[in-house]
RNA sequence: GUGGUUGUAGCUCAGCUGGUUAGAGCGCCGGAUUGUGGUUCCGGAGGUCGCCGGUUCGAACCCGGUCUUCCACCCCA
């Protein structure tokens, strides 16, 4: 055999069962993206770099995928930049074009170019790969799907309660019992930061909090002592180490701690809002939990926070996450426009859905009948039955060649067709055909009529 | 990007301290059975042992590199 081919890493191939799951997952998120109200735009795969470079951080700009110029690029690029052997100045005279990283800026670069065609608020929903190069591990991939929606010119904060109703209803129709939605705002990380002096080093703080589960307190506190957060406020977040209690419970005790600041309280009135009326509302099957050491990302979110993890004992990344972002599109020149969204992680719900043996009611579209195949005669004679099926709609095949009986019975046996049509001289002659059933292997003979009566 | 891990038939895996022609189960193809599938029996095909190089009389096995897999970081869907 001659060398194997293969595919680059973190990529995948999708077999029919696999993209008939895939599929299920992709028209229930849209099913509900509409019934919410939300309108599908497709973006293209790759943007100019300047559109994404910078949005995502030093860490983001790294994983973008660069798209290499055309023609002879390095003959354009200065001897003294090539022998410095710099590849990030190199890299961006050589590369002008890159691989969309997020849903997120796509939409907003989108936005900000359609201005004037588009009717605010803007409802948006978009389901479409993105590519990280990233070291792929279970549920990272190189190449994977994100199914958003956003609503960008709003700051009403019933959008915010619309995206946890709408992450409940989206999981609950996939029978994915169990997610938390977790919820923190910004503002509130934010006052913290204030209250405790360490306001510059925001982000710092709050990624060293944000691994609180996984490193408990002590690597919290290490962490933030490495990154020169002084022991005095690292004590003034003890609290947060063990913040416990109902949604309300946790709400009172931010109040309090965050009486000095005002960014704070205002985090605080936000959240108190979002919960109250999710709680007022309802959800199926969905936890909501006020999550202080949740950050994400904090690259662009301002306000709510969003992340999802998928139902206890499933080990998985988040599922789905989000945020409001006042400013992403003053970046490119539209000011105040502010804009709340969610993502789902399609491959990972997929991931999920699978270990928990989610799929049953998901079928691969296969025929209904299968037309034996005994020679040009009786080939012809099918085909013309066969004009009649798909005129109803019946999903239905001839075999291709005039293989012997046996292969041709194996062949719908292992598709799991479940009626055959077989079709010789006998059949010809009477004007009829004979109808076998796969299941119980009962066989008849019959007219047109009733066999497309029977196998509808 | 850092550290580790993995790769043998289509699939799941054996393969001893380096030693003839690298095995098994399942699957696949053919026959028993020329218009009747699943079961059974018989037979058969299929391998650059991930790739490149090194050590050795001799390498699936030892060494180096590389690609891939999975894992922990980093970060994230």
């Amino acid at each position: 055999m001659a060398q194997k081919p293969g595919i680059p890493k973190g990529t995948r191939d999708f077999t029919p069962t696999e993209v008939a799951k895939r599929n299920y997952i992709f028209s229930t998120i849209k099913e509900i993206f509409e019934v919410y109200g939300f309108q599908p735009i497709e973006t293209p795969s790759f943007e100019n770099s300047s559109t994404l470079m910078g949005k995502y951080g030093d860490e983001g700009d790294r994983l973008i995928f660069k798209i290499l110029n055309s023609g002879d690029y390095l003959k354009k690029v200065d001897e003294g930049l090539l022998s410095e052997k710099d590849s990030l100045k190199v890299t961006s005279k050589i590369s002008e074009k890159a691989l969309r990283y997020d849903l997120t800026v796509p939409f907003a670069r989108y936005v900000v170019q359609h201005q004037n065609e588009i009717e605010f608020p803007f409802k948006r929903y978009q389901m479409q790969p993105v590519w990280r190069a990233d070291r792929p591990q279970k549920g990272r991939f190189r190449e994977f799907y994100q199914c958003d929606a956003d609503v960008v010119g709003s700051k009403g904060l019933w959008q915010e309660v619309e995206f946890v109703q709408l992450y409940d209803a989206v999981f609950s129709k996939l029978k994915l019992v169990g997610t938390t939605i977790k919820l923190n705002n910004r503002k509130i990380l934010a006052g913290i930061a204030e209250i405790i002096g360490a306001k510059d080093k925001l982000i710092d703080f709050t990624v060293a909090l944000d691994k609180l589960d996984k490193i408990g307190a002590e690597g919290v506190t290490n962490e933030m002592l490495s990154k020169g957060i002084s022991e005095d406020a690292i004590e003034k977040v003890q609290p947060l180490f063990n913040f416990n209690g109902s949604n309300q419970e946790k709400l009172n005790q931010l109040q309090e701690m965050l009486a000095e600041s005002e960014e704070g309280i205002k985090g605080v009135e936000d959240l108190r809002f979002i919960v109250d009326n999710v709680e007022a509302l309802g959800l199926q099957s969905a936890n909501l939990d006020l999550d202080v050491t949740l950050a994400r990302g904090l690259n662009y979110y301002t306000g709510a926070i969003y992340e999802v993890s998928a139902p206890k004992g499933v080990s998985m990344g988040s599922i789905g996450g989000g945020g409001r972002y006042d400013d992403l599109t003053g970046i490119f020149g539209l000011k105040d426009v502010s804009g709340v969204g969610i993502s789902f992680g399609l491959d990972r719900i997929y991931l999920v859905l699978d270990e928990l043996n989610l799929f049953d009611e998901v079928e691969l579209p296969k025929p209904r009948v299968l037309f034996i195949n005994f020679g040009e005669n009786e080939a012809s004679y099918c085909m013309k039955a066969l004009v009649e099926f798909r005129k109803k709609g019946i999903k239905s095949e001839l075999y291709p060649d005039s293989a012997k009986m046996k292969k041709q019975m194996n062949y719908a046996n292992r598709r799991e067709i479940p009626f055959v049509v077989i079709v010789g001289s006998t059949e010809i002659e009477n004007h009829n055909f004979t109808l076998k059933n796969m299941q119980t292997g009962d066989q008849q003979v019959c007219s047109l009529e009733e066999l497309l009566k029977i196998t509808a």
